[in-house]
DNA sequence: GATTTTAAGTCAGTCATGTTGACTTATATG
DNA sequence: CATATAAGTCAACATGACTGACTTAAAATC
């Protein structure tokens, strides 16, 4: 039972090959967002605060609610990380003029500086592993995450 | 200069295809962990009990060192979640008979359940998006994150 | 026009998980 | 015997998550 063959696409994956892919997912993840950690906090920023940042510069003119849905946690918990960007000059806010509820988020100049040095960081990791790996590689990264990640939040990558 | 063309297997890599990445490094990871975190919430447990339950289980008999080499985290933040695991009986520890300042570290049956519960969430995720991919994608999947982890790592998939 | 819903913010308290720094204990090694 | 190593401990602190209760302003609905 424990040593069917293992084609080159097989049916049934054996338990190790699908441990060998969450500890993939886990040390990546941990290196991945370790450099910035590291420069975030000599702005006396953490992670959340990048979270922000980086999903501001993806989407200006996002709105709070929908920087909530991306990030999963309670209007509580990015109160406290938002308000620190916007008053140390990193965010800017604004009212939305349909809807002036709605407060559309985006970089102020001093907030894009921080943003690009740390998706530069990012962009040469990740980059570096996408050179290579090569295109196909890079073609079954981007399946494999896909069909990790919830159903609904997969429309985020169409084209 | 934004409109060169990409093919399959391009050396520079635009910036959007970068984002694009780690986006689902960002998505994935965060789907990828919340079933689990809310099993664990039911016993008291949070994602670092997980992380000590899961890699105990893949190296059983692990040091304190080794365990504190993977998660890159302090003894004492190490301690405070191994600590309850051991008291609650999850995790077993005996010295090492060669070196007996060294203390390994066993899963009991009782954290063998919980081991096996919370596998088979991420195996079950894991493998459904390894099948709608395809062998070729994982092959790719793989190469991609480990091309992410820090060198110095890459040799623990090495087979 | 009054009521209800929605978007956002706030206050207060709690918990999980990470950190630094200083120190101890037991054991192995030079 | 002296030193180095593996592990544990105590204390204090920071970050980032949570729940719950409440407010404010504006939009939408009855």
């Amino acid at each position: 039972m424990t040593d069917l063959k293992s084609g080159p696409n097989p049916l049934f994956l054996r338990h190790d090959q699908l441990h060998q892919g969450i500890e993939l997912l886990f040390y990546a993840y941990r290196d991945f967002t370790a450099e910035c950690d590291a420069i975030l906090a000599t702005y006396g920023f953490g992670r959340a605060h990048h979270r922000v940042i980086y999903f501001v510069a993806r989407s200006p003119s996002i709105s709070v609610a929908e920087l909530l849905a991306i990030l999963r946690i309670t209007k509580q918990s990015l109160s406290r990380v938002l308000s620190q960007l916007v008053s140390e000059g990193f965010v800017s806010v604004q009212k939305a003029q349909e809807d002036r509820r709605r407060r559309l988020l985006q970089l102020t100049d001093k907030g894009s500086v921080l943003e690009r040095r740390l998706s530069e960081v990012q962009r040469a990791r990740i980059g570096a592993a996408y050179r290579a790996a090569g295109g196909d590689a890079v073609e079954g990264y981007r399946k494999v995450l896909l069909g990790i990640i919830d159903e609904n939040d997969r429309r985020r990558f169409e084209e």
